[in-house]
DNA sequence: CAGAATCACTTGCTCTTCGCAACTGATTAA
DNA sequence: TTAATCAGTTGCGAAGAGCAAGTGATTCTG
């Protein structure tokens, strides 16, 4: 926990997530599939394996991401998202269509946009089910 | 902006208010009509004068947060925000949402949680138009 | 009109955290 | 058997956070 919660909900969001680098893993967890640190690391955003190390340590203590063995090959460990970690998903979608908004350099297509503002819970509903890729590839634009 | 933004729109919100203080600014600005600069200081949080003043210019500068001086005391200035920080609305309710579902201790009302998960994009529609106070009495408790 | 209070900050200091690089122990591939 | 790969850990310099005191401008008080 990064800092005391209170009785805020906005407090006790940041508690979990309120820096640099923990949504970023989840982004990675959601959207892109990543499973192993080694991916993480090489996710292009410059984190360094002790901050990663550090970050994936709380979130599994806040029971957000989940740590697990691989089956064949025992050096791996293979990270996941639990239902507490996959329930962020409205958060990252909200701050998804914040960005395509108001950042002209931000990739989020238009129709996906669109659909958000239309009915947020509906897409939450329907994203929900998705695997990482199939996610991704619906909120990315088709011709990127 | 706290690091240097990509496409990716998570990584661009992140690059604003991706850290401990900055949404808490936002959420006294939203939910509770703080206007100035010991307000925000007073707010229970324990935030230091140089960070606040930090922060403050910060979201000044990403077009989040307006500044002005107070009509009647020149000593004072009034800050608030823009329509690309009211924008951040969705936000912080979904992190809201989130924080009622998996935190005991979070206090808002679960009328209003329930709504968010009916149709968020209504109950922002309809959060947009009302003033602070109002709008924090439509989040927290009757009892409370 | 003088002195004190209040406003939004700034400065200086200390201590924690971050970023970088090298290293470790366990496991697997050649 | 040796080398490569895995998920980390450790050590160090730099950056940021927290705390307390100070600043200049403005406004209130007597």
């Amino acid at each position: 926990m990064i800092y005391e919660p209170a009785k805020c909900p906005i407090r006790f969001g940041l508690g979990s997530f309120g820096d640099r680098w923990t949504l970023l893993i989840v982004r990675d967890l959601m959207f892109r599939g990543t499973t192993r640190f080694q991916e993480f690391l090489n996710a292009g955003e410059g984190i360094s394996t002790n901050v990663l190390s550090d970050r994936l340590a709380r979130l599994e203590e806040d029971g957000i991401v989940s740590r697990s063995p691989h089956s064949a090959d025992r050096r791996q460990v293979v990270y996941g998202l639990t239902p507490k970690g996959h329930d962020l998903l409205p958060v990252m979608l909200a701050i998804s269509s914040w960005s395509q908004q108001w950042d002209p350099q931000t990739s989020v297509c238009d129709r996906f946009a669109a659909d958000l503002r239309a009915d947020f819970s509906a897409v939450c509903d329907e994203a929900r089910h998705l695997a990482p890729r199939a996610l991704r590839a619906r909120v990315t634009p088709e011709k990127a």
